[in-house]
DNA sequence: TACATTTGCGTAACCAGTTACAAATATTTA
DNA sequence: TAAATATTTGTAACTGGTTACGCAAATGTA
């Protein structure tokens, strides 16, 4: 039996982490298994610049909901492969406008496959579990409305 | 609209590393705030050894599924707050016996309170979505019975 | 008993996120 | 127009996880 289950509610973060680590070196592992050359997470910056045509960190960041240096870091990677091209943006230099390589967009069509068996293997997951999606959504919309910590001192000060 | 949660099963993992490391950051926002000279996941090493008594590294990793080497990482900080006494066991050398200190014991009583406040936190997210803890077991238990790199090959295949 | 294997734990190098700070450019305002 | 403010991007230092490796001690086996 495993103790972050016994312990109910309050293993429930560290399940979450758990989980989320588990997918995420997993996933890795299949990138490296199948030898495509990407990392977890450079496909929703694809997915990303295939719809835009051409974005900047700022405007990615904001997609993700994510710090901008984390995709100031992922970016950088993706550029070191060749996958995305870089111009400075003419009406505002500080902006450098992300676009999608001739080699990322040779090797799309191979990712795409891959990605969709990922969805495959998401939706067998989730199979049994038919309101998972939607109380996830409201977990995030509800931690969004206010945080773990001011929650957390709300309900310190009135236990 | 949130573009994770606009690409479906596409984004899932990624929704998940999300509220993840928003839980993280937030719980230990949370002890600082409170001034608790914590962090988050010591708390299962204190209540792991609120009921063992002694436990060694590589029990503690097997209990929360965690590689020993992050748990010796939370052990080594934890010592050096002075919240684990360390001993080695007679009969093998090799083991390091952990005991919680008389600064962990005096100050637990406190930390519990505190964790009470989290458990509340826990409850009230989840308050309406009365399936999430089934279906994130069946979650669990899925991917400790096939990792995801492993179904996502199947699935390649089989596309 | 001697040697091979396993176990416990520590370290190193890596990955992926965060906050805090800095520098350059744009924009707003006095 | 000049100065203050805001935005965009980048870097540094931190957290918290991983795998790979090494060493010492314990255990199994020939």
């Amino acid at each position: 039996m495993d103790y972050l289950q016994q312990i109910g509610f309050a293993g429930l973060n560290s399940r979450i982490k758990r989980l989320s680590d588990e997918l995420l070196y997993s996933t890795r592992d299949y990138y490296k298994n199948a030898d495509l050359d990407i990392e977890p997470n450079w496909h929703l910056i694809f997915l990303l610049l295939e719809e835009h045509e051409s974005l900047t960190i700022t405007e990615i960041s904001q997609e993700l909901r994510m710090s901008h240096p984390a995709c100031v870091k992922i970016i950088k990677k993706m550029k070191k492969r060749d996958y995305i091209d870089t111009t400075t943006d003419k009406s505002d230099s500080r902006k450098q406008l992300l676009k999608l390589s001739g080699k990322a967009k040779d090797r799309l069509p191979l990712f795409h496959k891959h990605w969709d068996a990922c969805i495959e293997t998401t939706k067998d997951l989730i199979k049994k579990s038919p309101h998972f999606l939607q109380e996830l959504s409201e977990f995030e919309s509800l931690v969004s409305e206010e945080n773990y910590m001011n929650r957390t001192i709300k309900n310190f000060d009135e236990l």
